[in-house]
RNA sequence: GCCCGGGUGGUGAAAUGGUAGACACGAAGGACUUAAAAUCCUUUAGACAGCAAUGUCUGUGCGGGUUCAAGUCCCGCCCCGGGUACCA
């Protein structure tokens, strides 16, 4: 290929002689797959151990070295559970429904279905060549109809189903319409919003009085007609469907979940996102909050992810606080942490989108009110937020303060936001850093409720200083304050102690086409669940929205429709989180077509044991599933509420990029140049250029460039320049206080583009340029200038792979070139898993001869079995177990890294000593083969072992082979080393010091001091302190 | 700003409070070879002294501390990466 040609070829018939990779991995592969050697059954009584991947969406781009690492690395694990003797489920599938299928479908008309098939196929290639042991029986798909049905039936399930805070878990939806039925509201306590009774209409519900608050009897239910009565049970199931502000991005022409924005963008393409009023499916995630936030305890994640999780959450104490309007019946309810200071309220501010904006605003505020609201509705989400300077109007209205009787001006303020709280604040300048700017923006006075400080320059944000001018409050401070104060608001029916979440009920509508249907049906305008039959995707005419702006579903026709009722079907498709958050259940039992994982497969398969998988999830995927398998325990389908009992984030692996210099020459300014020819030869410029010896090469290919004519007119002619060149041009040129990029006029160079070239024309930095040329018509003309050796080195620079830097590294090239067993390593060998690498793959050889000299060992130079059944030395059996055991301790603390160096030194000893005894290498393979699967099973094979080697029970190291007689003790005076001594391993702690006392040099040290302390430390350290 | 990670040779890194730099890459030198590849051997943190074996000193981002002993624990800073943000 790329010029390796030459290289590859003579190579292979050595190697084929010796470790022939290629051929063995291939051998391996067809018969594990005809085997059956990865198939896995529940057997009861045998111990299981669940490893899972996050499974990946199949996208055009086809695998890079970066995803493999994790799978890499939980394949291992699997590998290693089953030698120990556990049942290990290890199961891979498609996150096959989303964005970039249809955005394709949308440019092209190609049905999603088929990218997505294409692009299953390609993964799947890729994976097979890396040697995972995945079950793919197993194989589960989300946009597969038999897979989605079940996502189809959990929605109905949520729908159907209330969270009832009294038992403090999920219960069907009946349980809730029997209270109502017996008693009403009357002890109905549930996860619902705190005012949804104000969202039932008037024409609905005729007869609620102005002051229906929410709570009816059982003749007033029973009165009810069905109508009406899913009008209210909508507002208690754990999906509903309501007005709720959005994440509209109108580029995406879609909703976005709060996880899906990043900095008011969307995480996918960066278009801008605004916030707009929609009728979507929600998901009571809100329900959970408290128990999403309980349940991080228990679980063995990283503590960074469960710290994002956790501020996701946002759990805040505080206290609600109700204002009531000067003059008027409305009130406005305020969420504070802080309700100790509530006697330095100054004023009160409202969110724009405030329900009660317009009816506190006075008329002749009315005209700066409007104004300022509709100017914040023309701004994003990201231009509020990017703003230094909170902004605000006064709407003229007052609200009384609710212990003091004081009327307090009513502000509108951008620095509050309708979504966080009630969207209302009561400011308290003395104490809070925002309010106390607003106040000095525009004017407000205010008390200073804190004694002996003061809050001329900022606001005073200790919880721990005495208040004053606070009435019953003076002199108290923090809990003790706030205690005081609740129990006062609560009995005046003022507001109570209340805790609030920053979690909002997660959006669950998407307006696109590649997503599971919804099954449900509208008739006059309620939603119903389909019942006994599944909602298959339907097809469309064309993957866009309908003029009247209905998402891409409502193009389908009746007759598209493989079941339709009512007067239309749902026109939303779910959203990519819904198949991810539950897929790890399926795969206990993927081809059930009763129930979406039977109960007796759950229980025996559990919890994820280990789940490998990004970081970047942790507030999407991660709480979405924690989120589902708690619904799914309470509803009594499982027996767990947490769905990954441990978890490791790999990091992330950064591509290597490659640059050039790439000089353009600006024609014109050739052609106009060329007479004085002479002048800008002789300037200081092209001294300092004549100085160099290859720039003096450089001058010759400038001179000729200018003579020929033909040349000049090529636009595509350009000089590129190596590294070296580059920086000795530019190091050079420093003498004259000049840079390359500064001598454009007189070299007439119009510009210096330093573009990132494809990484497969290079090796170790060296382009291979005649390749590249022929390759990059773009640089076909181009004269490449190298360093003085002749190699045309490029720079390089660390950056996350992709495409359009052109440095992404495929595994393909490296199985091809080094074999699977050769990657695999490598990729554990780079560095701890969690963290972020650069991808090199200079230390690859490395790893590669490593199990070369693996092979090495066990055979002789014409490729020859070199093994005997003589019994091993005790060095020998020293270094196996030796190995042994550091592979089974670092495998058991996840340290794959440290494992290959382990082997490594094994091999190295084993080498040394010219091993060839079967009873060490038998042990030494069953240790690899969770590494090198495809080596370890070919030798298991030439070794003459029983079975296969991934059956073979893990070796257990045995400390007689690893005591030493002597322990060499490192002999340190005042913590420095200056000498060792060996002595007998078992001598005593008074032995060993005497021994080190009586040693010839320890006097030298002593400098003539007797010691104070000896500190002995057995078969560690001497320490002796003078 | 706040909350998490991290900072060790030329590079990737190792080290459970106990000999810092294992293992590898790269580099330099050597052996084998017509040559290359492959393989093998030696050196490889820095400084100083010595013909040499060797010895001494410095050294894990910076400054303190705890300890017989600190890359590791504690306190205060600096830098890099990630998360998050008018969250009331």
């Amino acid at each position: 290929m790329f010029g390796w040609n030459w290289l590859i070829s003579p190579c292979k018939i050595l190697l084929a002689m010796e470790y022939d990779f290629q051929e063995i991995e291939k051998k391996w592969q067809k018969r594990w797959r005809a085997r059956g050697s990865y198939k896995v059954e529940e057997v009861q009584g045998k111990e299981k151990f669940y490893v899972l991947d996050m499974f990946p969406y199949p996208s055009g781009a086809g695998l890079h070295v970066g995803h493999p690492l994790g799978y890499i690395a939980s394949d291992i694990i699997a590998r290693y559970k089953r030698h120990q003797g556990y049942n290990v489920l290890h199961p891979m599938g498609y996150d096959s429904f989303g964005l970039p299928a249809e955005q394709y479908a949308i440019e092209t008309g190609q049905h999603p279905a088929i990218t997505t098939e294409n692009n299953i196929a390609r993964y799947r290639q890729q994976l097979d060549q890396i040697g995972f042991c995945y079950d793919w029986d197993r194989e589960v798909r989300t946009s597969e109809p038999s897979y989605y049905k079940w996502t189809q039936w959990i929605f109905s399930e949520l729908f159907e189903s209330w969270y009832n805070l009294d038992t403090d878990r999920a219960e069907p939806i009946s349980s809730l319409e029997e209270k109502f039925t017996t008693n009403g509201t009357y002890n109905v306590n549930a996860a619902i919003d705190e005012h949804w009774w104000k969202l039932l209409t008037k024409e609905e519900f005729p007869f609620f009085s102005e002051h229906f608050s929410g709570e009816f009897t059982a003749t007033d239910w029973k009165s009810l007609t069905d109508r009406q009565k899913q009008l209210i049970l909508m507002h208690f199931r754990l999906t509903y469907l309501a007005d709720s502000w959005v994440n509209w991005c109108p580029k995406l022409g879609t909703v976005l979940a709060n996880d899906e924005v990043k900095d008011g963008r969307s995480e996918r393409g960066g278009h801008p996102v605004e916030q707009k009023l929609m009728r979507q499916w929600s998901m009571r995630i809100t329900a959970y909050a408290d128990r999403l936030l309980r349940g991080l305890d228990t679980i063995d994640w990283s503590d960074s992810i469960k710290e994002i999780q956790r501020n996701w959450i946002g759990r805040s104490e505080g206290a609600s606080i109700v204002f009531q309007v000067d003059s008027s019946d409305a009130t406005i309810e305020v969420f504070t942490t802080r309700p100790d200071t509530v006697f330095g309220v100054a004023f009160v501010t409202l969110a724009p989108e405030h329900g009660l904006v317009d009816a506190v605003t006075t008329p002749d505020q009315k005209g700066a009110v409007t104004a300022y609201v509709n100017a914040t509705k023309l701004k994003t989400e990201r231009d509020r937020q990017s703003e230094q300077k909170s902004t605000g109007v006064f709407t003229g209205g007052y609200a009384v303060h609710p212990l003091t009787g004081k009327r307090i001006p009513i502000w509108i303020g951008d620095y509050v936001l309708a979504s966080y709280g009630t969207g209302a604040v009561m400011a308290v300048p003395a104490g809070d850093q925002r309010d106390w700017d607003f106040a000095k923006t525009y004017n407000i006075a205010f008390t200073n409720i804190f004694e002996g400080v003061s809050v001329d320059e900022s606001a005073h944000t200790e919880k721990t200083t005495p208040l004053r001018e606070s009435s019953f409050l003076d002199g108290t401070c923090g809990k003790k304050a706030t205690q005081l104060v609740v129990a006062k608001l609560e009995e005046l029916g003022a507001g109570k102690g209340k805790v609030n979440f920053r979690l909002r009920d997660a959006v669950f509508s998407r307006q696109r086409y590649w997503g599971e249907p919804f099954p449900i049906f509208y008739k006059d305008g309620l939603p119903y669940v389909v019942d006994g039959q599944q909602v298959t995707l339907p097809d469309v005419d064309k993957y866009l929205p309908t003029e009247d702006g209905q998402p891409p579903l409502a193009r389908a026709k009746k007759e598209d429709w493989n079941v339709f009722l009512g007067d239309h079907m749902e026109f939303n498709t779910m959203p990519g989180w819904a198949g991810s958050s539950w897929y790890f259940l399926r795969y206990m039992d993927p081809k059930n077509d009763q129930t979406f994982c039977a109960k007796d497969k759950a229980a025996y398969w559990g919890q994820v044991d280990l789940y490998m998988g990004g970081a970047e999830h942790a507030t999407g995927h991660l709480l979405y599933s924690r989120f589902w398998t708690k619904f799914l325990f309470d509803r009594g389908y499982i027996a767990f509420d947490e769905p990954f009992k441990k978890m490791v984030n790999q990091g992330m692996i950064l591509g290597r990029s490659n640059f050039v210099y790439r000089v353009i020459i600006d024609v014109k300014k050739v052609d106009e140049s060329i007479s004085d020819k002479e002048e800008w030869a002789a300037s200081k410029e092209m001294e300092g250029f004549k100085r160099m010896d290859w720039a003096m090469r450089m001058n010759d290919t400038i001179n000729s460039y200018c003579v020929s004519k033909e040349y000049v007119s090529d636009i595509e002619g350009s000089y590129v320049l190596s590294e070296d060149v580059y920086l000795k041009i530019n190091q050079d040129l420093e003498k004259y206080n000049l840079a390359l990029r500064s001598i454009n006029r007189s070299l007439c160079i119009s510009q210096i583009i330093r573009p990132n070239i494809d990484i497969s024309f290079v090796d170790n930095d060296v382009l291979d340029v005649d390749s590249f040329k022929e390759k990059k018509i773009q640089f076909k003309n181009s004269k490449f200038i190298p360093g003085p050796d002749g190699k045309f080195r490029c720079s390089n620079e660390v950056e996350k792979m992709s495409k359009s830097k052109y440095n992404v590294q495929t595994p393909d090239e490296l199985v091809e070139r080094y074999g699977a067993d050769t990657l695999r390593c490598y990729e554990m060998f780079l560095g701890p898993l969690e963290q972020h690498k650069p991808w090199d793959t200079k230390g690859i050889t490395g790893v590669h001869g490593f199990l070369r000299k693996l092979w090495r060992l066990m055979h002789d130079q014409d490729n020859n079995l070199r093994v005997t059944d003589e019994a091993a030395s005790a060095d020998e059996l020293k270094a196996l177990h030796k190995t042994i055991r550091k592979v089974t301790e670092d495998l058991d603390r996840l340290s794959w890294n440290t494992v290959v160096s382990a082997m490594m030194i094994g091999v190295n000893e084993l080498t040394d000593l010219k091993s060839s005894k079967r009873s060490i290498l038998q042990p030494l393979v069953v240790l690899l083969s969770p590494y090198a699967p495809h080596l370890a099973e070919e030798l298991w094979e030439r070794l003459q072992g029983e079975g296969s080697v991934m059956d073979q029970m893990w070796p257990k190291w045995e400390e007689q082979y690893l005591v030493e007689a002597n322990f060499t003790y490192p002999v340190s005076f005042n913590g420095k080393v200056r000498f060792k001594v060996d002595l007998p391993a078992d001598m005593n702690a008074a032995e060993v010091e005497k021994a080190v006392m009586d040693n010839e040099k320890t006097p030298q040290y002593l400098e003539g001091k007797a010691p104070k302390k000896v500190i002995v430390v057995q078969g560690r350290i001497v320490n002796i302190v003078h």
